[in-house]
DNA sequence: CGGCTACTTGAATACTTTCAATCCGCGTGG
DNA sequence: CCACGCGGATTGAAAGTATTCAAGTAGCCG
């Protein structure tokens, strides 16, 4: 299934700001392929040299670490839209790991040299040079996340972020979205032990806040959770390019 | 004392790429003035609206984000050399605020639109994107020290990163380095509190590792430090472009 | 010499993890 | 159709780790 960039359904969300003609065309010669990979599987590995740049077309994923100790850090959820790899486009190499959640299907961005067609479309640079910065926040807020809150605000926030996130590709709406996440994901990405969030999980059921069950994720009360997990809400970029 | 361009002393420090003479004459027509703060002393503020570009010329600054509850998360340390207000200047508005730690002095790079400057040098945006990118890494590192890794490993890695960044910047030399950060400001970075912080550091300093004292850190056997603390010492960007 | 700020320590409490089972749903092969 | 095996989810109890509260100490500057 080749999806071209003119028929590409994610490219006319009102998140994404329009492309030239122009920039579209550009775009269009950058992209290769169009590939589909299963649940589990490794989309990049860290330390690849060479690897391509994609986009998430459909489906989850996610980037993580793995650890000396054999542990892992879940760095953050690659939804729908979001660039794999830039890493390896600008700089030949690639520190962290993508990893599918779900069955994918990914644009391969290989068919021109990045730099050049970056060199040419200065537009398209400054906005990848925005969205970076924009990203720099959200990682900012998921550091004072980790070193400074209790599990059941990691929780809550890593909730309403990615449900906020769905709401705005219309993957969700009304106070369910999908969540593939097992607990050994949400431990990962939230820096407890599998069984303290699971307790702590129960506590949210239990109190009526929101749950997770069948892959899917359930806020009972929204005005609740915002409060427990300081959840500002701006976090969220208003628009930005899609490759 | 206004340091002009062609005069500072970091431009021509080995970690930096030299400027061709465009450049040079493009990044001079930014400076707009050079201000000396004292320490302690906000240089931007979170949520702040239009806020100026800076370079932090000599001194030590750091990022950091309040949280609602009273806590405080350092984000980064910011070292001679380093852009604050990127955000500001690309975005119009900030989402951290930065703070000296010594007294500071700083080039304010206000001179020209900086959007207008970057779209005439498109190799200044790509540096500038490559270097946002290899930031990235820097921050999941972040990230995953304080999801996944104990105490110790979270001091030692600050410890390691923080002298290899001034040795890069010739400010550090042997197994000494001035570290201005008081017991709060380490416990803030580290997401620990500072009881406890200041155990482990008299752990550390016990087991004849490292230890802070005047303003001072010292480290006695970097080898068994790193090996404890699980640091690649490959985070450090090889060369990039300096504003 | 106060008065201030930073640092250090102790003890009690609260929080998290580890270890060890158990449970549950689902697909497979008998 | 049902027992079996498997991976994931859940729970209990004990051990370990970190925080809070409350003093107490050291050094510095006016």
């Amino acid at each position: 299934m080749h999806v071209p960039c003119i028929d590409c359904r994610l490219r006319t969300r009102a998140c994404y700001r329009p492309f030239s003609t122009d920039e579209l065309a550009a775009v269009a010669s950058l992209k290769a392929d169009h590939v589909t990979l299963p649940a589990k599987h490794d989309i990049v590995r860290e330390g690849e040299v060479g690897g391509a740049l994609y986009t998430l077309y459909e489906g989850w994923a996610f980037r993580y670490a793995r650890l000396s100790g054999g542990g892992r850090q879940i760095l953050d959820l690659v939804l729908p839209g979001d660039i794999i790899g830039l890493s390896s486009a600008l700089l030949g190499t690639i520190r962290h790991s993508v990893q599918s959640l779900t069955p994918v299907s990914l644009c391969v961005l290989g068919g021109y040299p990045l730099t050049e067609l970056l060199r040419r479309h200065i537009d398209l640079t400054l906005d990848l040079l925005r969205w970076r910065v924009e990203e720099e926040h959200r990682a900012d807020v998921r550091l004072a996340l980790l070193g400074r809150r209790k599990p059941l605000q990691r929780i809550g926030y890593l909730m309403l972020e990615t449900f906020d996130r769905l709401r705005r590709l219309e993957l969700a709406e009304g106070t369910m979205c999908p969540f593939p996440l097992q607990r050994q994901h949400i431990a990962d990405a939230t820096g407890l032990s599998m069984i303290h969030l699971n307790r702590t999980l129960t506590k949210l059921r239990d109190d009526k806040l929101a749950r997770i069950e069948n892959k899917m994720l359930i806020i009972y009360d929204r005005r609740r959770l915002v409060e427990l997990a300081g959840y500002g809400g701006k976090e969220l970029i208003t628009q930005r390019m899609l490759l």
